[in-house]
DNA sequence: ATGTCTTTGTGAACGCGTGCACAAAGATTG
DNA sequence: CAATCTTTGTGCACGCGTTCACAAAGACAT
């Protein structure tokens, strides 16, 4: 006691670490694997491997959760199985609404990924009438005119953002507005959440532009290595510089991009 | 010297921080938006709040990348798009195969998001014949016997994986030994590649897991407090475990979850 | 029952990332 | 030119996350 109640503990929950909140998806995913294989036990060893994860993290990771191993022996699988989906509130069914059906909306709604999970797509969402009615994965499209209604009428307390950047915003007011807590944007901007709504971003671009940061790295330092093998003892530095001029400014970047557009 | 070399930085580049490389696409695209509007200059607090950063924390990013500001005035937008998009190597052009073209494959090649920052779609790549010749984003589809040759012909380094997660390692094998060094990974499985190679991993069944477990302890907490509220002097743990019985290991989990299906 | 061997669970050290708070720098005004 | 005011750049402290390394726990063999 006395303890919480600061406003929003959010980072350190219940005594689980975000970070590892993050890796228990993962873990789920190999013990799942490993269930249908009708293996009984793994080791930390084994487990970690599968999961990508160094065996020590997992171990630690799963001292949060309680002791469910079983020393000289390891974890039965499903048990763990059982106790990471009770530990994510996946033992319960996630109704969730999906805004925005357009390519990236549809790919969302056929990804076989969520029913498997305790998430079932309540409804899909789009502001185009054209496409109202319009069946996508077998589940038809709904106007955004509803969007309240099947909030609440569903009782969903999680959405998906797939609309363009300049909708997303609006989108997001309504949808916590009518009680939706937790939301996964794919539009490329920054969403501004009342206290108490969670957000996670997913973010394409980004992604490339981490990619490209090490791609072009990994090249600086192959140039580099050259020159440096080559004896020059100038400025290594114009390797670099040597790359490539360039206008990024002046080409006309779109700035605001169009998030994956509506077909 | 005698500092590097230690065979894989990997987390600390050149002397900026990972933390800090996974921002600048945040930066850039907040001040590509001020550029639109001809805003001549920011400063770190007004910049912070549209990226939705500490503006502390963005002062010091910036202070890896070298001091590009002007105290008492602020930064000056366009020269620090410029520096930014250098930093991460997008004023280069970087071609980008795509692999498995479902629905969100085709998402992907429609994504405005790529041709704005550098990127240039170089080839769509689907394993099925059917699928061949037709354009899908403008771009014909190629079987993926050309794999091999595209990447060659093209320089590409850059991959992005979207088939089901049964393809993607093999995939990801073939794009390696092809030549590229960096990967976007979509499918939900674990990649093994070969030392100084990338990957990134974007998850959407991951994704929804986390915001699940958050969703399930604010539900407890509100449980908790009601309980707290109603001098319940007893375990509360009761409040947490009546919300639902279920049996999430015999319902039948569909484990290696195919990624985001090809149509 | 005793010993050996495997594997867990965790104490402790370390490093990275974050945020505070302030001094230095420069613009701006009188 | 001097004073004031704004805003940067950063030293410092703190906390989270990761990893090592090992003692405790239990299975298994003899």
């Amino acid at each position: 006691m006395a303890t919480g109640r600061t406003h929003r503990p959010a980072t350190r929950s219940r005594g689980i670490p975000e970070a590892t909140v993050a890796r228990l998806p993962l873990y789920l995913r190999a013990l799942t694997a490993l269930s249908e294989r009708s293996v009984p036990t793994v080791s930390s060893e084994e487990l970690a491997a599968a999961a990508g994860v160094n065996s020590a993290k997992l171990r630690k990771d799963f001292s949060y959760l309680g002791s469910y191993g079983t020393r000289g022996v390891g974890y039965d699988v499903e048990y763990l199985v059982y106790q990471i989906s009770r530990e994510l509130g996946l033992t319960q069914d996630w109704p969730v609404v999906i805004v925005g059906i357009g390519n990236l909306g549809a790919a969302l709604a056929n990804y076989g990924g969520f029913a498997s999970r305790g998430f079932r797509v309540a409804a899909l969402i789009d502001a185009d009438p054209a496409m109202a009615g319009k069946p996508v994965a077998g589940i038809p499209v709904q106007h955004t005119d509803e969007l309240e209604a099947i909030i609440r009428d569903n009782g969903v307390s999680i959405g998906v953002i797939a609309t363009p950047a300049g909708a997303a915003q609006q989108v997001c007011d309504r949808l916590v507005a009518a009680g939706v807590t937790s939301i996964l944007n794919f539009a490329p901007t920054v969403l501004t959440v009342p206290d108490g709504v969670d957000v996670r971003k997913v973010d394409l671009s980004i992604e490339l532009q981490i990619l490209a940061f090490h791609e072009q790295r990994k090249a600086g330092e192959e140039a580099a290595a050259e020159v440096t093998a080559a004896q020059a003892v100038g400025t290594a530095q114009t390797a670099v510089a040597a790359g490539r001029e360039g206008s990024a400014t002046d080409q006309g970047p779109d700035g605001d991009v169009p998030a994956v557009m509506p077909a």
